[in-house]
DNA sequence: ATTTAATTGAATATCAGTTTCATTGACTAT
DNA sequence: ATAGTCAATGAAACTGATATTCAATTAAAT
């Protein structure tokens, strides 16, 4: 179950990270900031204080259990690890995301980079606009 | 001049108005964060408060004449509105920043969020890695 | 020159996120 | 199971970027 991803992660088994983890993997939504995370496990009655979960957030950043994506407006938000890269569609209405990947657009990006003398170690594509549910 | 600018977006003709447009325009670097620009107007003994640099790119930004974009690492950088879209490739080690465009992916960016019925309005595509010098 | 509404700088507030520190709790070795 | 140790926690204080408030100033209109 979930403590071995914690145990392999070299992270102790404790109340808040397990619970923090169950949130991400349980909770319906895949992308959510960290304030999202405190917030649903406060509606549970979970007890684990905001510092925590920006704590143990950054953590599985760290062991690769999680990704920290910056949309605009500032706040990060978290999704777990699919093993697949992905990018992002970001309905500015409704916050809706979806993930979408396009051989086309990464192959392009290396060669970008390439060619540009760069080593490419990351990069952040955001697609913003209106979802049909909100036009 | 630079004041025509001002005028035509409706905004009064003030000295830190003027000095800032002035160094956007004429500092050699096109990307500036507000720190940048009101060190620099410090540094040439210009008497500009830190809020003013804050509002006044934000102004500028509303009334089109620059653009504000968020690459890593929390703080917004400016760059005077070319007319032209690009995207970036930032050095994740010296901080130096290339422009690109490219027709291929902003073609594919379009038919992948009308595939999912997004109407596009705004994109950010940021490539990072290490440049040329940097290696 | 006078009027008036916009703009300014300094100080204060905000907001997400981080750090500190005393307390609690998870593993380890009995 | 028990005790010992060091990591993890929660609350509060702090940070850094940016926004807002407000009294004083100033650009434009008269
Ligand atoms: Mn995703
Ligand atoms: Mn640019
Ligand atoms: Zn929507
Ligand atoms: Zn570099």
């Amino acid at each position: 179950m979930e403590n071995s991803q914690l145990k392999k992660a070299g992270l102790k088994i404790t109340h808040p990270r397990v619970k923090i983890l169950h949130v991400l993997e349980s909770c319906g939504k895949r992308h959510m900031s960290a304030e999202q995370v405190y917030k649903y496990l406060l509606s549970k009655k979970e007890d684990v204080g905001l510092a925590t979960v920006y704590r143990v957030l950054t953590q599985f950043e760290a062991a690769g259990i999680v990704t920290r994506h910056h949309f605009e407006g500032g706040h990060s938000v978290f999704e777990l690890e699919s093993g697949v890269h992905h990018d992002h569609l970001v309905c500015i209405s409704c916050g809706k995301v979806e993930e979408f990947h396009d051989d086309v657009i990464e192959r392009r990006q290396s060669e970008l980079a390439e060619s540009k003398g760069f080593e490419l170690t990351d990069h952040s594509l955001n697609l913003y606009g209106k979802c049909a549910d909100c036009n």
